[in-house]
DNA sequence: ATATGCGTTTGGTATATACCAAATTATACC
DNA sequence: GGTATAATTTGGTATATACCAAACGCATAT
């Protein structure tokens, strides 16, 4: 499938001549017109320059539009791809990563990378209100959803807590584990979300090359009587997901 | 002022020999040590390849970078410049813009572009539960945040609730007028955040270069009977703000 | 069937160059 | 001092080119 020149309609044309939105016009339509699916793949950078006559670099640059906006994303060295469409995330309601994503009709799976006791630094004895070095467990995960990689996470829990967390399995749900085994559940959550750029170890972990942009989710999980079960340090693809918020005015 | 290469200790290299990595790291650090400060100057694109002997592409590869990351920003033609701190933003206690901004230490103003009555089209009609045709108001609006445009938004409020709204001046709150004049208060938001590409009439507004990255939120604000007192669609420039939102689990 | 090895394709990075238009600054003028 | 005008600076866009390394595809050997 090649891409061809913008119809001859002046109507049609909403790039004010400017090459690189004009291909960033053309491909966006194709997607909306449902003619490019997700998960399809677009014609290489260099097909595009044979049909489309112009250089490679201006077509990255309307590449790199495309993917800033969350419609196409690529594959290092395999390609470009169009994304699949977000999971809507509301952080007052949620339950879970797998819940989520299940109740959405879309396929989660879990994969740690590696599970660890630590002692605390001093934002992190601040967070669970334990003196510097107490010791920790921090948690490494990769996410996916429809087999993409979508999120990597640290996520920090009190050994206090949750004793000997570590000969469980973390593929599943951590929450029903702290939950089962340890009688702790969430009552209150605290969100922060930040745009960020997705470098090093997170830009690695997701195979993304480094310094796309993504969204840094920082979460605290409280139970009733205030103590912190759980903290969460987030790094999702950009194009993965939609905040939805839906709340009373206090 | 202009940037001197990395220092040569191989332990401050973070980018694995990539050109326009290490100058991203290097401006990041900058910034990061208060050497460069919230609304700096950054020496221009080729006073930078003149002082550190790279491409100029390569050069703006960088800044991209930086920009995409919050840190930086740039004004059409007239340079590069360090980004203010953003202002945080939480969905589920928003009381306004402008008691918002003040609340964090900055200065917000508002400026009008236009009010006109529109037909609701078959979304708006939705939305506000009226027939298709009714009239509403629309309101198109500029916010600053220290002088700098940092959002541009569509406001839609339902004339049957707020009857010749247009008299009053919209620079400043919206919400007080609604209150104040027609006893309309909000008593509950739903609100969608997606990142977005800024383009058209919301780049110009905001004085952007086209497909620059932003936020989308949108706004649905409603009283205690359910019913629609504002419908809102905004576009934040992406560094301006952080989400972060402290709600109990349901 | 499976594994291996090897070209080929593909995106990633980098350089050099050119021209444009908007923004800014300097200048001449009143 | 203020104002119109010209020169300069600056980022924005575009082309052409080159080389690299990872991913891919395919023929071959096991």
């Amino acid at each position: 499938m090649l891409l061809t020149p913008p119809p001859n309609d002046p109507s049609v044309v909403l790039a004010d001549g400017l090459h690189y939105l004009e291909l960033r016009d053309t491909i966006a339509a194709r997607i909306a017109a449902g003619d490019l699916r997700p998960g399809d793949r677009l014609p290489s950078e260099r097909a595009l320059q044979a049909s489309i006559r112009i250089a490679r670099g201006t077509i990255r640059e309307g590449l790199a539009q495309l993917e800033a906006e969350g419609l196409i994303y690529r594959k290092d060295r395999s390609g470009w791809y169009v994304s699949p469409a977000p999971i809507v995330y509301d952080p007052t309601r949620w339950e879970g990563f797998i819940s989520y994503v299940e109740a959405q009709g879309r396929v989660p799976a879990t994969e740690t990378l590696d599970a660890t006791e630590i002692a605390a630094d001093t934002l992190l004895a601040g967070v669970f209100d334990r003196p510097r070095g107490a010791p920790l467990y921090l948690i490494r995960r990769r996410r996916y959803i429809d087999d993409r990689p979508v999120l990597f996470e640290y996520i920090v829990v009190d050994v206090a807590l949750a004793p000997d967390l570590l000969r469980f399995s973390f593929d599943q749900s951590l929450t029903s584990i702290l939950k089962s085994h340890y009688g702790l559940s969430v009552t209150r959550n605290k969100v922060e979300m930040q745009p960020c750029a997705l470098t090093g170890r997170e830009a690695a972990a997701l195979r993304l090359k480094p310094g796309l942009p993504g969204l840094n989710v920082v979460r605290t999980s409280y139970d009733a009587q205030g103590r912190v079960v759980e903290f969460d340090r987030e790094y999702w693809r950009h194009d993965a997901l939609r905040i939805s918020v839906e709340a009373r005015v206090r």
